[in-house]
DNA sequence: AGCACACCTGAAATCGCTTTCATAACTTTT
DNA sequence: AAAAGTTATGAAAGCGATTTCAGGTGTGCT
């Protein structure tokens, strides 16, 4: 109808050939195709789906019918009789975040070539904004949904959970825990801050993440641990609170400086942290690794350009966002979920040196 | 069915409360709720789309049965029978790419509370899965698409746009320029050299995009035309040949100095491409800016943060995904599309210094 | 011949929702 | 008090596919 007009290339004009107004200029259905190919729409949709044998002839000529027509199955109406969206909701948080996009990447990788295909939501790190990206999805009538992080609450995950299948990456439902892909957030931790101990480093300063969020928690447990299995203190002085964000890892960093911290190196708990803390490290003219070093966590795709390239835990996002949708298939062909928790690993880079003298 | 035991939780029992099997793990429809509120299904769909008046004790009565089923409607049927599936479909590169993220996530900023939902798939730069993803989501019956980059030919980019509205980003349909929002490229690379000019800078390198793409083309214009403004020659051996990726910055910096050129500040096509020629430049044992100055194109989220900070082109990918998030919606309400060119903007920060002596 | 048995095919029902259409129950007008 | 509107409602007809059901034909077998 007219509404075409507003979007339509000004060269293409409206002719009438003499059909009818109505199926004029709206995409063609089976019924349309039948038509075309003296067939009933059964038959079309048999030789679409291939789903019970058809004369080679009649076949022959609605495939002729849909070609020539330019025909495209309708897969909202498809999924409405099927049952059956092809459809696998993920929640992540923010599409402008590196290391969700990184999760993200490896779920489309992961799905593809299954006929299921992703739509995503994000929650931006807000509950509110989870449920109403969560209900979306599920009122789109995905068939799966994959949690990416984030703060819902557990009982409204639960309550999807009992609907369609569920897979969380990095967060946990309690009584799913097989659904759950679990981060090795505490041995990563551990093993980075004992990188920093035998190098020969005794003063280890930590960046935290939100201390709210699990992830945080546990990569400073694991750093603590590191710390007391060397016989370490622990000094709070030397423990500042991030939030993920470049921003706190500098602002961190001022604020350790300005309390007249000491120390020879950092574990900040994410890459993004270890960025903001290596600008306020050369900002107060402090060398990286010479003067301090620096160990990240996650290993984003840009941290080994980094200058110097970054020693960081590796979680290796895109296997975890592959992992998770093979897992989601699986679940969806009524198999068991088989998710074997996420190992990390410590990559070694040009951050870290061994303490001077 | 059985089915549903796989993911469920163990604690969750099958109880037969002596309701018919059919209807009893089935979400609930419009007809359940109509029954339970003994009211027609018509009546129903009036209280849920307000449409038309209902008298308030059956609306009221229908509400608690919705409230009391935890009914939702599916929004799939919603779309079937509306001819409206209140979703745009985005077509983007990598979910893993800080660049298109950025852009994404402005999208999903400017369609909030639009009733619009985006549907993201991706083309990895490639073709064959650019013209996959642009028919999936055309097949998923998007209400209009948003296509950001990429090399689709502008052939199937037309015959789409010939049935729903088609916005792009960073890329042209030739006839349909009011809905393609253009990026200052030519005037930003511009800017961004002559930046480099007045810091006294007199041998400025050049490391370029994928040749084949647009945006690098107009970037190196931009670059010689301020050079040539400045009587300044246009030194092929100063220019190295990147894909927009830090891997090539870094290889494009070792090929500059690998040639002998002589330069004391860099233009990178891209962010990504700077980082890349910063690492390699500090392999070098050279300083940024003091030996050498260097500015980016994009200003990417964490550009603020690389050390020093980086001078760059701002291209402020989130207002664009604002911008043509709007300008979409305005096309779905039969108005003009309005899109404005997005305006570049030199960002002078950290990397760029005059020259020395 | 006669019967079973593939193999194909079209009519009709269905998926969950919206939207005419027709009608019943009231109000308002003159 | 009869004609003309309102207003609220249910029955029924789709939206565009799939799938069940019930044949109709053409073989193979006895």
């Amino acid at each position: 109808m007219m509404r075409r007009l507003c979007y339509n290339t000004p060269a293409r004009q409206e002719i009438d050939f003499g059909d009818t107004m109505a199926d004029m200029h709206k995409p063609p259905t089976v019924s349309d195709i039948a038509e075309a190919a003296s067939v009933s729409p059964s038959t079309v949709s048999r030789v679409l789906t291939g789903n019970s044998p058809v004369h080679p002839e009649k076949r022959a000529a609605v495939l002729a019918a849909i070609k020539q027509l330019n025909f495209r199955p309708n897969l909202n109406a498809r999924a409405l009789v099927r049952g059956k969206s092809m459809a696998i909701g993920i929640l992540t948080q923010s599409m402008a975040s590196q290391f969700y996009g990184e999760l993200a990447q490896g779920i489309e990788e992961g799905l593809a070539g299954s006929g299921y295909h992703p739509i995503f939501a994000s929650g931006q790190w807000r509950r509110d904004e989870e449920l109403a990206a969560l209900t979306m999805l599920v009122d789109r009538q995905v068939d799966a949904l994959i949690v990416l992080g984030g703060s819902q609450s557990n009982v409204d995950l639960s309550a999807i959970s009992a609907q369609i299948p569920v897979i969380t990456v990095g967060r946990t439902m309690p009584g799913d825990e097989r659904q759950c892909l679990r981060v090795q957030n505490y041995e990563g931790a551990r093993s980075a801050t004992r990188h920093l101990i035998d190098l020969g480093h005794r003063r280890i300063a930590h960046i935290t993440g939100i201390p709210a969020h699990n992830d945080a928690r546990e990569r400073r447990r694991g750093y603590e641990d590191a710390l007391a299995e060397a016989r370490l203190p622990v000094d709070e002085r030397l423990i500042a609170e991030g939030d993920f964000t470049e921003q706190s890892g500098l602002l961190a960093l001022e604020s350790l400086v300005a309390r007249g911290a000491s120390f020879s190196a950092i574990f900040a708990a994410n890459d993004q942290i270890a960025y903001g803390a290596r600008l306020g490290l050369s900002r107060r003219g402090l060398r990286v690794p010479e003067d301090v070093s620096l160990v990240g966590f996650d290993d984003l795709l840009t941290s080994a350009y980094m200058t110097p390239p970054l020693t960081t835990v590796r979680q290796n996002m895109l296997e975890q966002g592959r992992s998770a949708a093979r897992a989601t298939l699986r679940l969806l062909a009524g198999e068991e979920p088989d998710l074997a928790p996420a190992a990390t690993e410590l990559v070694v880079r040009e951050s870290t040196a061994r303490l001077r003298g």
